[in-house]
DNA sequence: CAGACATTCAACCATTTGGTTGACCATTTA
DNA sequence: TAAATGGTCAACCAAATGGTTGAATGTCTG
């Protein structure tokens, strides 16, 4: 049970962190934290192919980094931001609390565990 | 000016993403977090060559996420947690989280071991 | 010096990734 | 209905990735 919990958090991971790895990605992300974008309009800043863009579109929404919805013939492309919440969680046991509060963190989760 | 900036940055984003992308990467990461290592350590408890695991520390070196010093014939890893700052305030920018998300920490934690 | 140990290198392989193009499908509009 | 628009699909390609093996390099030890 943990272990297929965990693996779906591994995969999670993965995804999320791989579609973060790529610059055109990163900048579409940018992109749509202003505003919900039609593929096309998401598409037009890039020197590359729709179908290119419609890939990375793609890859995001596995990730579950962006949502589309499609409204008549245009695809609506919408923010997840919630998504990096796992990729944020675990950047954080590694990076933050190991130089900030390691032992801190420990009494925090024992306080967790015994309030259940 | 900004430009070449800007594009450094993006090429350190890349490099910091896809090292994280990997699960054997996060492993290793989440080990050197309780110590250094030698390498051969380091592979011990994986189930591919240590060819394998010398090239996935190389990556993760070259994103900055680990040093590697050599001492005598065994060449030691060493975590370099700061160097997930760049990454980590892309993302705050993104996802607007807080710095030290402790709300998000404790359902994740509460997610994985209640197992559903 | 001769092994043994720690690690990397080099060549190779299969799979994935990021891009292209042209055909295709669905929807709106003239 | 015909044409334009929005988007994806399929086939293809080059390059990158993640792994293997066997040989090579340094370094310690008997």
């Amino acid at each position: 049970m943990h272990m297929i919990k965990l693996h779906f958090m591994n995969q999670r991971l993965d995804h999320i962190f791989s579609a973060l790895a790529d610059p055109t990605r990163r900048q579409i992300l940018m992109m749509l934290l202003e505003d919900d974008m039609a593929v096309t309009d998401v598409a037009e800043p890039f020197e590359m192919s729709l179908a290119a863009i419609s890939k990375h579109l793609g890859v995001l929404c596995v990730a579950g980094l962006i949502t589309q919805e499609r409204r008549g013939r245009v695809k609506w492309c919408k923010l997840e931001p919630d998504a990096t919440q796992s990729a944020w969680t675990w950047m954080q046991g590694f990076g933050q609390f190991e130089t900030l509060d390691l032992d801190g963190l420990e009494t925090y989760i024992e306080t967790i565990l015994k309030g259940n």
